[in-house]
RNA sequence: GUGGGUGUAGCUCAAUUGGUUAGAGCACCUGGUUGUGGUCCAGGAGGCUGUGGGUUCAAGUCCCAUCACUCACCCCA
């Protein structure tokens, strides 16, 4: 019988990684209520049309990397492999639209694709996100990038973070520009390669993304999207940048950068880091004016972006956080764990923190502990220390020990100022 | 789904051309006189060398298979 282990693409994250987590959840929280976001939180499962209907049906995602399967009363289920449209479900559904003409949200969780696991990818991974409904103009394109400029800044990424940025133009002229881009492909489709080929049908945009260098070569001299945007494409599209030059964020006009799922529009981007593997991408997103229609929902415009947060880890590096107690209580005589439990939960009231140790080992060993602990003050009582009503109390970090009162303790404790 | 790399203690790694009982550091445990941590010293525990087969007098070492991990392709965060 082998042992049972974790899954391929799953991971446990242990108390040495938890902490590293931790304060990217709570950069993450800090920011985003900073821009007056408010966390939205929603299943882990959905019915598995949310996500066929909004990423769509020929993207890699929903045609081959979901967990789906029947429920007993016959839907389809799936665990969730993206967020937005679950928010955006979750947005009709509440008619949050009706609250306030603007919505802003933010969210954290984990996410399920049944990938092949390499640097930067699992198949359980974790995003946190932003999404804010009800606004058309690039002010807000250029708030929800500032959003993710903040939060790489405070996780010290920034410097080696690279925004790319584009405009896929509005539905409209997407759909001018991928029967140009069709026209412009097709006297050549035979020398493309076989999924290029399946894309000109199902998503030619994505044709652009090759890394074939023949396909490359091929595509050199293609019609770019803007020259199909309309007026206030192009408005839009300049305004974004205006405001971000404003707020003094760097990018870079991206032309290639299409991303992957079917609905967004308009303004798209991307941050990259060179601290990743080949899956470079911190952050993705882009507008999507059409999807809160496309879900059964009134017309509404949105934006946001995603980013995987295992590969913000990784991108931070190592900066092991060291926890700290406040106190070890080392009892040295059974007779005396009564007491040393309700001291100990004495001093948790007053928001100590404090670890007793459970082991009846010898002094020498609780005080190894207490040590490892790194707490700041061992509290030791013994067969004397029970006689007079008193415990010894000991800096770990001078040495220095007195003997103090069982009813003075927490005075005490709270006079020297932990 | 396709390719490459790697599997020896909890972790990082050793082990001559195949040759006795597979080692070290870190971590862990116990001690170094009565009840005191870190440093130091001594001792201890911990491995079916990923698994299964094969070659050989002899396999951690060579061969085959399998599994796992990992990186990359594809795609994405």
């Amino acid at each position: 019988m082998n042992q049972i282990r974790t899954l391929k693409g799953t991971h446990d994250i242990l108390p040495s990684d938890s902490q590293k987590w931790q304060r990217l959840e709570q950069i993450v929280h800090k920011v985003s209520q900073r821009f007056g976001y408010e966390e939205i939180r929603t299943p882990i499962f959905e019915e598995t049309r949310l996500f066929s209907r909004s990423v769509g049906e020929d993207t890699d995602i929903v045609s081959k990397e979901m967990y789906s399967w029947e429920d007993k009363n016959g839907t389809s289920i799936t665990l969730r492999p993206e967020l937005t449209a679950s928010v955006v479900r979750s947005y009709i559904q509440h008619n949050l639209g009706g609250q306030a003409p603007v919505q802003r949200l933010y969210y954290m969780g984990p996410l399920f694709r049944r990938e092949r696991p390499q640097k930067g990818r699992q198949r359980q991974f974790h995003q946190f996100g932003v999404e804010a409904f009800g606004s058309e103009n690039p002010e807000q394109d250029a708030e929800i990038i500032a959003i993710a400029w903040h939060i790489l800044s405070e996780c010290g990424l920034s410097e080696n973070a690279t925004l790319r940025l584009n405009s896929i133009g509005s539905p409209l002229c997407r759909t001018a520009y991928r029967e140009a881009l069709k026209d412009f492909i097709r006297p050549n489709l035979a020398q493309f390669s076989e999924t290029s080929q399946t894309r000109f049908e199902t998503n030619p945009l994505r044709i652009l993304d090759t890394k074939a260098e023949h396909e490359q070569k091929l595509l050199e001299g293609a019609p770019i999207v803007s020259d199909c945007f309309t007026e206030e494409d192009k408005v839009h599209f300049e305004s974004v940048q205006r405001f971000l030059n404003a707020m003094n964020i760097p990018f870079l006009i991206d032309e290639k950068l299409v991303r992957g799922l079917d609905y967004y529009s308009r303004t798209v981007f991307e941050f990259t880091s060179t601290k990743l593997g080949a899956q470079d991408a911190l952050l993705g997103g882009g507008r999507y004016d059409k999807l809160v229609e496309t879900l059964g929902g009134k017309p509404t415009p949105g934006i946001g972006f995603a980013s995987g947060m295992e590969r913000f880890l990784i991108a931070m590096g190592d900066q092991t956080i060291e926890s700290k107690m406040d106190i070890y209580f080392v009892c040295l005589d059974e007779a005396g764990l009564s007491t040393a439990l309700s001291l100990s939960n004495e001093l948790r009231h007053a928001g100590f923190s404090v670890i007793s140790d459970p082991l009846r080992r010898s002094l020498k060993a609780q005080m190894r502990e207490a040590n490892k602990s790194r707490a700041r003050y061992a509290i030791i009582l013994g067969e004397t220390e029970m006689e007079t009503d008193s415990v010894v109390l000991k800096n770990l970090e001078k040495g220095e020990q007195e003997t103090v009162s069982q009813k003075n303790i927490k005075e005490k404790l709270k006079n020297l100022t932990i």
